[in-house]
DNA sequence: ACATTTCGCATACCCTAGGTATGTGAACCG
DNA sequence: CGGTTCACATACCTAGGGTATGCGAAATGT
């Protein structure tokens, strides 16, 4: 298979993206080093650097293929569902879910907003996850199943809630009780029939 | 004015402690590097290490500090009330004003789960804050307020609720509409009168 | 087809900053 | 007043992120 210069890049940029993602979720980032990336690939610190401005570069494109993945994974288990609620329901669920996946844990959860910043974090974070979120919410209102009210700092507190709680289950919390706990705030939500 | 041995150590170690958490708060833990704090207090690195193992070990000391003043802060804000309902009501309010102090911000709730690792950092955690968290829940579900369920997940929640909506009243966020959203999902846990 | 340019990566180097090992002089103690 | 302790300084080590430059093969133009 000869490869073209093309393909060549992507492929040592695949394979970089790939080993780091491995290490930053195992190792935490401050743990791993970049020049051990480079040579478990088979290349040099310098290659990463042609490819990756810096070391918090190449852990941001590592950000932000988790972030989709992650946003993908919710998504799609969302619309198996026909019934808003039920919708929103088994969003939160995957996302809990997805928690236990230790390159979610470490890489979105823990190291994320100190490496990229909170801002930083908190705007990739709105492109995947949390906008489902507040879409999700937004019908809800408008189908008056929720209470009309701002939709903005509703998802911000159930987004930082999932957020513990996922790490809280990854880190041995109880994920039934979690999601039943989940529910009765949610429940809580629904304007009465 | 003479100073003993133990009061000059004393005295030290507390300016470090505040510079380091004078620092900390502003420019965030990487940021920070350890021979600029203790030449800003007037002595070398060496004096930094005599006191602390580590640049972590000052970090955990300041953590430790801020975690027990906003404990102090949550829990004098509740205890101003008689009515369990009303109490938890402050004491969450109290905390997400709280999250306006660059010091909680930063070090609590940016830095802190990183750089101590999440675990050392819940563990800190439970020992302020969401203790009172869970002693409150506890209250209300036996004075049958809130439906009787197991307390610790759904503190959980609401913690992680709080840490993240007082990030988000920090960075420009609208602090009433988040109180609101709040006392929503709080009201919502109520039993039936 | 051959000269020229591009570019993916290697090599060699710099420098910051965390951490350590050892020295020193003043406070303490018998 | 001699010895000990101890708070801190000085000097040094080292890892690792970042940079400057070189090289050889693929791409490109004539």
């Amino acid at each position: 298979m000869a490869l073209n210069r093309a393909e060549q890049r992507a492929a040592t940029r695949q394979a970089l993206l790939a080993e780091g993602r491995r290490r930053f979720a195992a190792d935490g980032y401050h743990h791993v080093v970049l020049a051990e990336v480079a040579e478990a690939v088979g290349v040099t610190k310098g290659a990463a650097y042609h490819h990756f401005d810096s070391k918090a570069g190449l852990f941001r494109a590592v950000v932000c293929e988790v972030q989709r993945e992650l946003g993908e994974r919710v998504a799609s288990e969302a619309d198996r569902h026909e019934d808003l609620w039920e919708q929103l329901r088994a969003g939160c669920r995957a996302f809990l879910a997805a928690g236990t996946d230790p390159a979610v844990r470490q890489i979105l959860l823990v190291d994320a907003p100190t490496v990229l910043g909170w801002d930083e974090w908190r705007a990739l974070d709105e492109e995947s996850s949390a906008r489902h979120l507040a879409e999700a919410l937004t019908s809800l209102a408008a189908a008056g199943i929720i209470a009309e009210q701002p939709v903005e700092p509703l998802a911000r507190l159930l987004s930082g809630a999932m957020n513990e709680a996922a790490l809280w289950i990854a880190r041995g919390g109880d994920a039934q009780s979690v999601e039943q706990a989940l529910d009765r705030l949610l429940a809580g939500l629904r304007t009465a029939p």
